[in-house]
RNA sequence: GCGAAAGUAGCUCAGUGGUAGAGCUCCACCUUGCCAAGGUGGAUGUCGCGGGUUCAAGUCCCGUCUUUCGCUCCA
């Protein structure tokens, strides 16, 4: 296999309308990118596998789905408003710019050795900020948030008097955040806005001890379950000088990019920082009442953070191929799991005379109830597998004149390349029997 | 935010002051009885955007946006 590089994914996500740059015909916006028509259904499939798995799954883990406009003291307590607003210094001669508290105001610059040249310490905050109501005072300034997380928080105590939930459980939300970003590289690595798959699981204090490592070992064992490659995937555990200030504990899973290892999700144990943050706050006992031993405890919370859109470059990253065949052709090829990619069966005519093409369409048809599909008619039969193995499309049914006569067809396998001569009344069930049994290669 | 390079058709790129190009892709028809690039015909561009110099700018200058690489940043 050759190399796989960030320019070969983004180009092949143009030309096969997976990610386009958001107003492009404007010239672009820095850091913001828009999913065309495979894009979105790839990364609606990870969002409903990971919503499967956590939710469906786990009869101990609920779901939410809190608004992105949240009360700004929201992030006083989370300490997003103190955090994400460090003051900055910029030095007039170099232009480098540094944090005020992490650099000596009165000495030399450390880039360019000028003295005297710093600016005074303004605020950039991270957060992207807007106002409600139509005149922009202070007291209507409202932020995107930054992370799904708080939004889990403040709705623990509705959570648990609504849904009869006991104490250890979880919630779990996908949706969009938003970081106003220094940089933005890496395609849709690191964007302003960007969508997050997060569990925070509640427990009794002491408990996270257990938690923390069950969850750590079910969240490795969820990318298994997408077909990525083991040797791509790696733990790495936050050193001292790592931790956040809340944090007790944290892990990341990380993957192995186009260029390199990078963070793909965040096990962290928070302890009982952010509820407790709220309780002070909001002046509201952020506690739980353990009906069964009457004890009365802030819980721990043991969380698991996923980037969505991070998941997408992943798979992309992790699926791409260029494979080269016997006669040194070389072939584009995505190498989804199954239950990713963004269309499950392409239906083809062989033919497209003596009406093998409306056989084929009829086909596709009946398919629709259980699948993506995605019918195809024009080109030599050759070039349309070629073009559904560049989209990553598992199986390609072909409709040929024997089918007429015995209701035959080729499934033809997109890693393998193999064909197999089946009944069309057996297609759904070998389908989904190669997809239960799908191993990447 | 700093530094460097780049931006021409959907993609990859050629075009160094004088009529906007190639290959691939795409579309239609033909061919094709299972793994791309066979035939015929066709479509596609305010040369990223804005300004300037010039008789004339894709080409030179300035600004701006975007991308890539390196710094910086990354709760």
């Amino acid at each position: 296999m050759s190399e796989v590089t960030m320019d070969k994914i983004v180009s092949l996500c143009k030309r096969r309308g997976f990610i386009f740059q958001s107003s492009e015909i404007y010239g672009g916006l820095n850091g913001s990118y828009d999913y065309g028509p495979m894009g979105v259904q790839l990364k609606n499939n990870i969002r409903d596998f990971w919503w499967k798995e956590m939710t469906q799954m786990h009869d101990d883990i609920v779901g939410l789905d809190s608004s992105i406009l949240m009360a700004s003291k929201v992030w006083e307590a989370s300490g997003h408003v103190g955090n994400f607003s460090d003051p900055m210094v910029d030095c007039k001669e170099c232009k480098s710019r540094f944090r005020s508290d992490q650099i000596d105001l009165e000495a030399p610059c450390p880039v360019c050795g000028n003295k005297g040249t710093f600016t005074e310490p303004r605020n950039f905050n991270l957060m992207f900020e807007t106002h409600i109501g139509a005149n922009s005072d202070d007291s209507s300034v409202v932020y995107l948030r930054p992370e799904t997380a708080q939004g889990i928080y403040v709705n623990f105590k509705n959570v648990v008097a609504s849904s009869r939930v006991k104490v250890p459980f979880g919630i779990a939300q996908i949706g969009k955040s938003f970081r106003n970003e220094i940089t933005t590289k890496n395609f849709i690595f690191r964007s302003c806005e960007f969508e997050q798959m997060e569990m925070q699981f509640f427990c009794k204090p002491g408990d996270d001890e257990k938690w923390f490592p069950y969850w750590r070992e079910q969240r490795m064992a969820f990318y298994e379950k997408m077909g990525i490659r083991a040797d791509h995937l790696r733990w790495h555990q936050h050193g001292p000088d790592e931790l956040a200030f809340y944090a007790k504990d944290a892990y990341d899973i990380q993957f192995l990019f186009p260029m390199g290892w990078q963070e793909l999700e965040g096990v962290h144990s928070r302890t009982d920082y952010d509820l407790s943050q709220h309780t002070k706050f909001s002046g509201k006992q952020q506690d739980y009442l353990d009906p069964v031993t009457h004890e009365r405890y802030i819980p721990y919370v043991v969380e698991t953070s996923a980037g969505l859109t991070r998941n997408v470059l992943m798979a992309l990253s992790d699926a791409y191929d260029e494979e080269v065949l016997e006669g040194g052709d070389v072939r584009n090829v995505l190498h989804f799991h199954p239950k990713l990619a963004p269309v499950t069966v392409a239906v083809l005519p062989l033919v497209k005379k003596d009406g093998i093409a409306e056989l084929a369409k009829e086909l596709e048809e009946t398919l629709r109830e259980h699948y993506t599909t995605f019918y195809d008619k024009g080109g030599a039969i050759g070039r349309r597998y070629r073009r559904m193995d560049e989209i990553g499309t598992p199986y390609c049914v072909t409709v040929d004149y024997d089918t007429k006569e015995d209701q035959t067809v080729t499934l033809r396998f997109r890693d393998s390349m193999e064909q197999v001569r089946i009944p069309m009344s057996e297609l759904v069930a070998t389908i989904d029997k190669a997809t239960r049994e799908y191993k990447r290669k």
